[in-house]
DNA sequence: TTTTCAAATGAACGCGCGTTCAGTTAAATA
DNA sequence: TATTTAACTGAACGCGCGTTCATTTGAAAA
C-alpha cells in the first residue's frame, strides 16, 4: 500500500493540524506523539512530514495561527466611537472568540512553555499587541474621566484574565445561555475599571 | 559507589519533591524525565523510587500538598465579621498566598490533564472546597445587601481566575509592591461583586 | 566494635519516541 | 493513453523513557 483513494494534500493538511490541536489541548504536547496524531488522521507517522517540517513548528504554527486569527478578527470589527462602547465591544468579543475555540486557547496559554525561545518572543509579541489594545481602551477611558482605575496595565492582565478563565468551565448548551454569560461579565468589567453597575 | 557520605532520607526526599515541582513548572509533566529529576537532585533515577512508587504519585502528590496547603492556610486564618472585611480578608489571602508559590500554582493548574481519573477527582473535590468558600462569601454579602451580584457561581470563577491570573507575571521585586498590587485588586473585586469603588 | 538498617548505585528490561527515506500507488497533466 | 507528480507506506535509525533489582556502602543501633 502507498497512497490511498481519494488522498489529497488539501484535506490531509488541515486535517493533521484539526487533530493536532485537539490531542494537544487534552494531553499537552509532549504527551502526545506523532503516532498518535497520525492514527487518528488516519495515515502513518511519515506521512505527516508532508505537512510539517517537525513537531515543535506544528505547535508552533497552530499557536501563530490562533493568535493571528485573534488579532485579525478584532481588526475586522469597526471600531465604536465612546469609549465605554469600546470597552463592551471588547469583552463581547472576547468572550465570543474565546469561547469558540477552547482548545486553541488551551494550547496556546498552556504551551507557551514548549516553543523554542525565538518561537515564544514572535508569540509573546503577538499576545502583547492583542493586551496593548484592551490597555489602550483603559487608558482613553482614564483619560475621559469615565473609568477610575489605578493601574492600566494591571487591569489590562486582570480583566483578560477574568474573561479568559472562562474557557475553562464554560461548555456550549450549560446552565446560562452565551448572551446571559455576556452581561454579567460586561458588569464585572464595569466594575473592574471602576463603572457603577447598571 | 553506592550511598553517599552525608545521605540522608529527610533531606533527599523534601529535595525530590521540591526539584520535580520546578522542573515540572518549567517544562511540563510529560516533558520531564525521572532521570533530569534525578541529576537535579544529585542522585541516579532508580534512587528516586525510595521517595515515590512512580510519577504520576509524584504529581499527584505535589498537586494535593499544595492544595491542602491552601485550605490549611485558609482555616488558620480567623474570619472576618462582616461580609466586606471578609472579602478583602479571602482576596489578600489569595493573592500572597498565591504569589509566594507560583510553581505550585502552575503546576496545580496546568496539569490537571496529565492526572489519571481517580486522582483528578480528589483534586477536583479540593479545588471546589476552595471556591465555594468565596462563594459563600458572595451569597451572604448579596442576602446582606452588600453585593449586587448576577450570579454567585460565575462571579466567583471570575474573581479566582482574575486573582490567580497574577501568577503569570508577578516578580518579586518588579514594578509594583505587592502592598499596592493588593489594593489594585481589592478595588477590582469590590468593583466586580457591584460595589463603588473607594 | 559488631550488627543492622537506610541510601544509593548502575546496569538492565522492553518500549515508544521523532524523524528519514526508498519504494509504491493514486491523481493530475499532457 | 502515457507520463509526471503528489500522497502515503512501512521499515529502519539511534535514543531516552519509566521502572526494577542485586549489590555496595555509609549511618545508626546494639
Amino acid at each position: 500500500m502507498a497512497r490511498k483513494t481519494g488522498s489529497h494534500g488539501d484535506i490531509t493538511g488541515p486535517k493533521v493540524r484539526e487533530v493536532a490541536l485537539h490531542l494537544i489541548a487534552r494531553h499537552g504536547f509532549a504527551a502526545v506523539s506523532m503516532r498518535q496524531i497520525a492514527a487518528d488522521v488516519g495515515v502513518q507517522a511519515g506521512a505527516l512530514y508532508r505537512y510539517t517540517p517537525d513537531k515543535q513548528t506544528l505547535l508552533f504554527e497552530l499557536m501563530r495561527d490562533h493568535m493571528d486569527a485573534l488579532l485579525a478578527a478584532r481588526a475586522a470589527r469597526g471600531e465604536a466611537r465612546n469609549v465605554l462602547d469600546r470597552l463592551d465591544d471588547f469583552t463581547r468579543f472576547h468572550i465570543r472568540f474565546h469561547s469558540e475555540r477552547p482548545d486553541a486557547v488551551f494550547v496556546s496559554y498552556m504551551e507557551l512553555r514548549n516553543l523554542t525561545p525565538d518561537n515564544f518572543t514572535k508569540l509573546e509579541g503577538l499576545r502583547r499587541t492583542y493586551e496593548d489594545q484592551l490597555e489602550a481602551i483603559l487608558k482613553d477611558g482614564v483619560a475621559a474621566g469615565v473609568f477610575a482605575v489605578r493601574d492600566t496595565k494591571i487591569t489590562t492582565l486582570a480583566i483578560i484574565a477574568m474573561l479568559t478563565g472562562l474557557t475553562t468551565w464554560y461548555r456550549d448548551g450549560g446552565r446560562l445561555p452565551l448572551d446571559e454569560i455576556e452581561r454579567i461579565y460586561i458588569d464585572m468589567v464595569h466594575g473592574a475599571v471602576g463603572m457603577a453597575q447598571g
